[in-house]
DNA sequence: TTGTGTTTTATTGCCTCC
DNA sequence: GGAGGCAATAAAACACAA
């Protein structure tokens, strides 16, 4: 942890509605890494303060797991804001004015500093999930859009071939006629030229007889020019834009719910320290 | 009242630091 | 090696629906 406070203050314990006492059922002697100086502190306090017969009763009652009073976790979640840390003399001091033993204030701390933790992993992942759903949404009307788009393209390409033929059919039944009349022969040759720049190769087919060639002019138009080549890959690649996947990282796909790793899943890789 | 899920308190074992 | 922190876990206390 740093040296900064942390904000503790999200996940202000709700005090319960019953307090069953200020014992707990906390084992003088057998706790784990007791701390000598601490239990012999406490309890020559403990003894100078409430007597013997107190002192007795902790030992003769029953263990018993007793929360702690809401004044207790107040003063305990002040202390816990000012300063995250806890100094053996502030143990002491926080033990003595809350009738309670050093060792659980430690114990109430170190719990404290991991449902912090947890809260903030859940706090992360909702984050970082509500931005992951927001990209999602913004790639998906992306994809639509650029979808609509190749339509549109090919919409477009299709009317202009469509509109090449027509007029290609109209010279067709235009130099028959004037085949037969020579003086309209004149008119066809103007005509022809006045619309040479879109239908050049139409026009050079019919020219020399081969009209029924024009349909594959369209496809060749289509398969064998080298712009549209290149536009149709462009279109078809992932060039623009590369397909995603359902599930962004390597995790086992039962685990993913909308494209996203369940908390669970990743907690381990979120919190590597 | 009781079964069940959640929260809180406490223990254990391991690790790091001095 | 002792002290303290943390993760995992147990177990009591509590909340709440049926």
């Amino acid at each position: 942890m740093g040296n900064q406070p942390l904000d503790y203050s999200m996940f202000a314990a709700a005090p319960s509605k019953s307090f069953l006492g200020q014992r707990t059922m906390l084992r003088f002697g057998a706790v784990s890494g007791a701390n000598t100086l601490e239990n012999s502190i406490f309890q020559s306090l403990d003894q100078e303060e409430n007597g013997d017969e107190y002192f007795d009763e902790y030992f003769n009652q029953p263990e018993k797991k007793r929360r702690l009073s809401v004044d207790q976790v107040q003063l305990l979640e002040r202390s816990l804001e000012a300063d995250n840390k806890l100094e053996p003399e502030r143990k002491i001091q926080l033990a003595k004015e809350l009738n309670l033993q050093p060792r659980q204030i430690a114990i109430w701390f170190q719990n404290r500093r991991a449902r912090w933790k947890t809260r903030q992993l859940e706090t992360d992942y909702e984050a970082l999930h509500a931005s992951y759903k927001s990209l999602k949404t913004d790639y998906d009307n992306l994809l639509k859009e650029n979808e609509k788009l190749k339509a549109e393209v090919l919409c477009l390409k299709h009317d202009g071939l469509s509109r090449s033929t027509e007029k290609a059919m109209q010279n067709e039944l235009f130099s028959r006629t004037i085949s037969e009349d020579e003086e309209s022969k004149v008119s066809a040759t103007a005509f022809k030229s006045e619309e040479q720049n879109d239908l050049t190769n139409v026009d050079s087919l019919l020219e020399s007889g081969e009209s029924s060639n024009v349909v594959e002019l369209e496809q060749s138009d289509l398969s064998q020019n080298g712009n549209n080549n290149l536009n149709k890959e462009l279109l078809e690649s992932d060039y623009i834009f590369p397909k995603i996947e359902a599930a962004p990282c390597h995790a086992p796909v039962s685990s993913f719910y909308d494209g996203f790793p369940s908390l669970e899943d990743h907690a381990f890789s979120f919190w590597s320290y």
